[in-house]
DNA sequence: TATGAATGAGGCTTCATTCAT
DNA sequence: AATGAATGAAGCCTCATTCAT
């Protein structure tokens, strides 16, 4: 009711009366738009409580402030992703396989989540101070790094993988093309054109990754996407 | 020599007079380092003028209003980038080498123009609707694709390089872990520790990263940074 | 009795409660001075919220921005008018009689309503793009027309008045010698002196303006008042 | 060059040397424009300099300030309206003739000077504080009154004209519906539609008025434009 | 649990004007 | 006669937040 002159669009709300639960979670939904599309100072509480189905009062009573509700949202997709990872199985692959697979996931699941990327991009912007300050830090993304240690070990012991061959640097690689392809289309494009942004043209990518990773990795492997 | 009177440059104007230019850059710098540091929203006008040697009417004289002043900032890190592009010269060396040359030189670029990788990082979250709009669009970042391609080229005509290699989309990887290295580094290092942040680690990442390219690129390339 | 406890008006409310009507009221109070002294621009927010029992934060809180109160002003004074309008009762005067009310009505209407009167000039000088945009002009003035309608129409029927005497027409002009009367007494004062403006003389000029229009609609009608 | 982010568009002059009286005239065009478009208060000194051919810098060195400026525009306009009054001759025409003349050329002159009517509008805003600070006052408008009086005098020397007919208040008379007729145009149109505002509509309502003039001027004259 | 009303602080921007040559 | 650069003051408006029930 902030600005705007006494509209008289009344809130009109749904039925379910008071459940709390569903109305942070509208909150945390509202939120996560507006934070994503805005960044943290760009984003507006008004903005954010008109959106919801309740009001400004309420993400203040239930969120305290503006980067309490910013932390909030930043953990929420934060575990969305982690969840996503877990459900991830490739322990019954063998390892160059399941390598393939981690890569090819990683490059997509990072290609269905804006928020998630944009979120990260905004978080860097504020020196990872909100997230450093969070306790969900201790459990974030061990599981992707296991993955690809448990992946690693086995692909060495089968002498198919090479030494120099580590989990985080793998991430790191993986991460940094999967996360980029998303978070930098807009300067990209703006640069280059939007070509590599058809959807033919990231399948290709993803597999010219794909294959330029298990190339470092794997003895012998001929990158054939590349020819 | 070389130690007389101080140098005769800017002899044009008597002493007493304003430098327009001068007061110009002054502002651009101190608003590069602000928007950089804060975001378009999060930077604040006040402050850049109190940094300033200049008044905060000044900025407006000048720019026009805070989006002018951000889009001056944006094509001054896309122009020094440009720049540093257009000093790498690898016409003389051979195509493997040139290639190593161009993935290092892009590499080391990213890790020392913080400000460029946080102002395109801003920019993304505006969807690169500044960037867009500015005139520097047009003949932006043409140099290191010129150069990619030269090097293709002649990797190509020497039956050295595998065919699939394209000179955009080698810039879109290499950019990748260059960008996400610098970019990302908040987050990764809360989620992952600071380790490969180090200036061992980054070398080596650096060499890896460069050889995983060569691997993918070139013919026969053994990657021996990874056994 | 008549002098008891204060009266109960105002009841509902418990006595410490702040009254949001209350206090629109008061902001528009002032507001209508402030643009009426100095126009939509002329006119300042502080000095506005200076005056007012409250805050310059609550007049954006309730009217949105400066154009917002302007309009929300505009519609008062109209709306006033055409309150006063509605007061006025013809019915049971036969025609000449009836016509000669209106006219003496609205020139004491005009000189009874300078802010009324400030603000239409006001508005005109802004081509009336804040009254067009209000959705108060559909149901503006139609009081006075229909009433001019209704007494020619009867003084027309008993062979009174000339067929030529028309209600938008006659609006036109009694408006215009009762708006011009107030709107122009600066300049015409600086002009000719102001010995037209004076009690006695206002009561000639209403006079002569009167019988100058019965002796146009009326048949036979002698304007005595100009012997 | 304030506000509008330093553009390229610089001044292009016309190749008239320095000729200070043109430069001034040139100032004053623009700027009666820009006073009668947006009041005093609304109009903007930047602006009347963009437009101008001139500099910002050369108005303040002319005209000393805003409001220096805006009384020369006034002054300016008033006189504008003078000397077409002075080119009106009646002396030859008999009262009545003469009298319908005055009133139709004062309703033309009217309609035929908008930009004389708005800064008097807004003069009137200012409660002619400008115009009554003018050395212009003592010389104004005599000229209408005088040919008004002169008239007058002769109507009732031949018993044409009525004893109660007085040259000031005819002039108020006349002027009021001259003058909101085209004061009044935009809210007028609002309120009651733009009918009336017709070139068939504005010739009747001439002639309307005109005869309701000479119906309570002269003796016996029947209004034949409102049968 | 919920809320309409209220607000201090500070943000961005514009203005008429003057300086220094 | 002319001018590009500079500016203090003040304008409008928005923000995250709290009050009082």
């Amino acid at each position: 009711m902030d600005g705007g002159a006494q509209s008289p669009a009344k809130k009109r709300k749904t039925s379910w009366k008071k459940d709390p639960e569903a109305v942070k979670e509208n909150i945390l939904a509202i939120a996560t738009e507006e934070f994503a599309a805005h960044g943290l100072s760009g984003a507006n509480i008004n903005e954010i409580a008109r959106k919801t189905s309740t009001s400004k009062r309420m993400i203040y009573y239930y969120f305290g402030d503006k980067e309490g509700l910013y932390c909030k949202v930043l953990e929420g997709v934060y575990g969305s992703l982690r969840r996503s990872e877990d459900l991830l199985d490739v322990a019954g692959l063998e390892p160059v396989e399941a390598l393939r697979r981690l890569v090819e996931a990683t490059f997509d699941a990072h290609a269905n989540a804006p928020h998630f990327i944009r979120l990260v991009m905004i978080e860097n912007i504020h020196n990872g101070d909100y997230l450093r300050k969070s306790d969900i830090v201790p459990k974030l993304n061990r599981s992707i790094i296991d993955k690809l240690e448990e992946v690693c070990a086995r692909g060495k012991d089968q002498r198919l993988f090479r030494e120099g061959a580590d989990a985080l640097e793998l991430h790191w690689l993986i991460s940094s093309f999967s996360f980029y392809n998303v978070s930098n289309k807009a300067t990209f494009s703006a640069s280059f054109g939007t070509s590599i942004y058809s959807k033919v043209h990231q399948a290709i990518l993803k597999k010219k990754a794909t294959d330029m990773i298990l190339a470092a990795v794997v003895n012998g492997h001929e990158p054939s996407s590349w020819n």
